[in-house]
DNA sequence: GAACTGTACTATGTGTGTTAGTACAGTTGT
DNA sequence: ACAACTGTACTAACACACATAGTACAGTTC
């Protein structure tokens, strides 16, 4: 269900945080629902329990989880709320993104036919 | 002319980067200008000659400038073209950032009126 | 020859990512 | 009660990237 990429640059709890995010969004994950253990993940992934760690501690801190001692880690019924939020708030940077590939001569209708083609794509997989 | 964000967690080396991109897109540097040496850059901007360096000699592996002994750094004849033609293999990471905000809730008319406003933005400045 | 240019090299310090190992408190199921 | 699980906290060590410091050499410009 989740895997990571070790050859690249990215760090493993940055892969991991990003994973789990699509997997709440996609529904994958719903509202309370149990997360793998910190333990198991880490046998599963070949990967130290302290890195696991430390993208759960990330999670949870966003508000995304919630822990339980001796229970484990759940997906917050906020999560979805927070992460439209947290997308909102990306636009500033996606507009850096455009703006550089306009200068760098790539045409604006190519940017909307993409992003057109990418939203039919998304709603004919719902 | 140049600027730097010391306190920004991303390389000094790399905004370096970016920063003359930039203005070789812009014109502000055209097809065989002289850049500014390495010492008299670290001098303006309180940056170790080393760093410096480093961006100078990605951009003259990257083809978008060339070097002389003795005389300095020069813009190559091909950097414009060679910017767009990086742009262009961007387009499937600009994708995956697109897709993402759509995954998140973000609708695609929001992100192609924002590519319009920053077309718009970006002839009117021209 | 002096003053500039790019380039190359070693050494050092700092921060981050990752692994390793240990420990403790709470929950679950037998 | 006990064993096996859960999250959490902590120290130690290693590797790597970024940046700085200092020195050196070859080519140019005046």
């Amino acid at each position: 269900m989740i895997t990571i990429d070790l050859m690249s640059r990215k760090p493993i709890y940055d892969q991991l945080i990003e994973k789990i995010k699509q997997l709440i969004l996609s529904d994958v994950f719903s509202a309370n629902d149990h997360l793998p253990s910190v333990r198991s993940l880490s046998c599963q992934l070949s990967v130290n329990p302290n890195t696991i760690q430390k993208a759960y501690t990330h999670l949870c801190n966003a508000g995304l989880t919630y822990s339980v001692a001796g229970k484990g880690c759940f997906v917050s019924p906020q999560a979805k709320e927070i992460l439209g939020q947290d997308a909102k708030q990306e636009l500033p940077q996606f507009g850096a993104f455009a703006r550089r590939l306009l200068d760098s001569g790539i045409d604006a209708e190519q940017l909307k036919s993409l992003i057109d083609q990418l939203d039919s794509e998304r709603r004919s997989s719902l």
